[in-house]
DNA sequence: TTGTAAGCGTTATCAA
DNA sequence: TTGATAACGCTTACAA
């Protein structure tokens, strides 16, 4: 078109403030610039900062955020989902864990033809964008840096079972205990949903358990800082007596002493997620051929006080 | 309409799977059962919990919720929220403090003749309604409290400055301290940013003072959690030494010790007020002569172990 | 009680 | 390059 008419319709445009109808354009046109964040019963502060990126992405691009909660695991979710597209007519939806990993969810998102990503997935199919960072190897590395620092008896509590990323985790600190043929003791894994509360119970059921274990790995910080508390309820003194790790950098920095942790870019993972679903959609039709992108973001192990070598001459009997 | 043509549409509606489009309603009528969820730069605990709080409620009334940053107090802000308006078209808006005190914000809102609901306001005008608990009366009765405790010297952590619900926590503090005829120190009050480092930092410049505070009541529990990480790193003893004191209940359980706080029922807060939103969404026009419902939750002093009567023997010197 | 038609503010299509 | 016009899927008002 015409620069001329450009100036024009510009100069009218920001002289009656206008803004166009997201709800105009979205039923009349193919985009409604509105995506859904769907999450299941997360840690609460893994959230917050998952839509923190989320939403600071939307903003950059001009799009709408919708949260929805979304009961994964029921038989009712397809339907729940279809329904969210049809009423809400989004244009893309972030999938956090453990929804990332349901394959209901991502039939009913496929079916539909609605575009979707993945934030911090563990298993395939890998039909669409994914953000993620290297559970295994985290959960790997941090068992690693315990047996480096002399511990063998080494507990670990798990996330939920729907919990892909934390599956990962737990299966890197097994492999870590094999490379260094550290047998697990029966009794020393636990599970937790992911809170303080759980973190806690376990915490204390593994601390009263003989020999006690002179580290406790916790899949989540969440739950570590409720082992921190078991441990100070008991009188265990950290890290003397025991060695707590924990994984996020949600919570570690709170409790006292403070926990070692694998620090998640979970704000970063989240914006970069965001980016890869717009860009999906501006490219839809076009380029079906090339695989989805898969995003690999770079985690860090933060020491802090809650580990040590073990003493050594510990409760073992 | 005739029951049996109800039968018929309904039987339909569920054969079909039909569920109403969103945009096309918001296009064609008054409403558009979309809500915006209005914050600035919150202790993120609060966020998440005040946002599931407003999710169930729309939920249960079939609304959806977009959540929106706001940066109040910039020269922006009314066109912003003027453009929300228009784009969006929600039917109302939830005030997350401290936008909740923002008279350009409430201003624009009035003006576009969207409705809207306050969560813990602290000022006037109370044009529209509001959900609150009284943060003055719970400043005060901690800050008894700590003086039945018998702490004499009992320094303050204020929060930001626009947050008006925590400068009411001040005034409760210092009214408390009045009626007990006890003085304020110099130097005993400090501001943060309701950060858990601005705990930290105000923690360790008040500890260092001379004489020291025998207690610490901070605005907010990320920041109380700061000043016990604080202690713990100029090794002074809790609760022996030093009684901690916070706010919210949001994390003072995952310290060490955890810390005596006032539990403010954030979720139900936020459901409330949802529910007098929606409300008045259902009755616009009719009974606008009676004034805006107020509700007041009640909170509740939550003991821990951060809070004890002080030694006596301190580092007074 | 039921059916019909106009319009909501955009996008997309087609002539001019 | 531009202007006109038909959807989009509902709500609302009015006619049958």
């Amino acid at each position: 078109m015409r620069p001329a008419t450009r100036q024009r319709v510009l100069a009218a445009a920001g002289a009656l403030d206008y803004s166009p109808n997201i709800s105009a354009r979205s039923l009349a046109g193919a985009r409604s610039y509105l995506l859904a964040l769907l999450y299941d019963d997360p840690s609460l502060n893994y959230l917050a900062q998952v839509q923190i990126g989320a939403l600071a992405k939307c903003r950059e691009e001009g799009f709408y955020l919708l949260v929805e909660p979304c009961r994964r695991g029921v038989p009712g979710v397809t339907r729940a989902v279809r329904s969210l597209l049809v009423r809400s007519r989004v244009d893309g939806v972030i999938l956090t864990p453990p929804v990332c990993d349901s394959p209901a969810v991502m039939a009913a998102l496929e079916e539909a033809g609605v575009a979707y990503v993945r934030i911090a997935p563990a298993r395939a199919p890998y039909r669409a964008p994914a953000v993620a960072m290297d559970d295994y190897q985290a959960g790997y590395d941090m068992t690693a840096y315990l047996l480096s620092l002399g511990h063998r008896r080494i507990a670990f509590i798990k996330g939920p079972r729907a919990h892909g990323a934390a599956s990962r985790r737990y299966d890197g600190f097994c492999a870590a205990l094999a490379a260094a043929q550290i047998a697990l003791p029966a009794g020393f894994v636990a599970r937790g949903d992911f809170s303080f509360d759980a973190g806690m119970d376990c915490g204390l059921a593994l601390l009263r358990r003989r020999p006690r274990p002179s580290a406790i790995f916790a899949a989540n910080d969440d739950m570590a800082a409720g082992v921190v508390a078991a441990a100070h309820r008991l009188g265990v003194a950290l890290p003397e007596a025991l060695s707590v790790a924990g994984f996020d950098d949600t919570a570690a920095r709170l409790t006292w002493p403070a926990i070692t942790t694998v620090r998640q870019p979970i704000t970063a993972m989240a914006k970069a997620a965001t980016g890869l679903l717009i860009a999906a959609l501006r490219t839809r039709g076009r380029e079906e051929k090339s695989p989805p992108p898969r995003l690999m973001l770079d985690y860090e192990i933060i020491h802090r006080a809650s580990t040590a070598p073990p003493s050594g001459g510990g409760n073992d009997g």
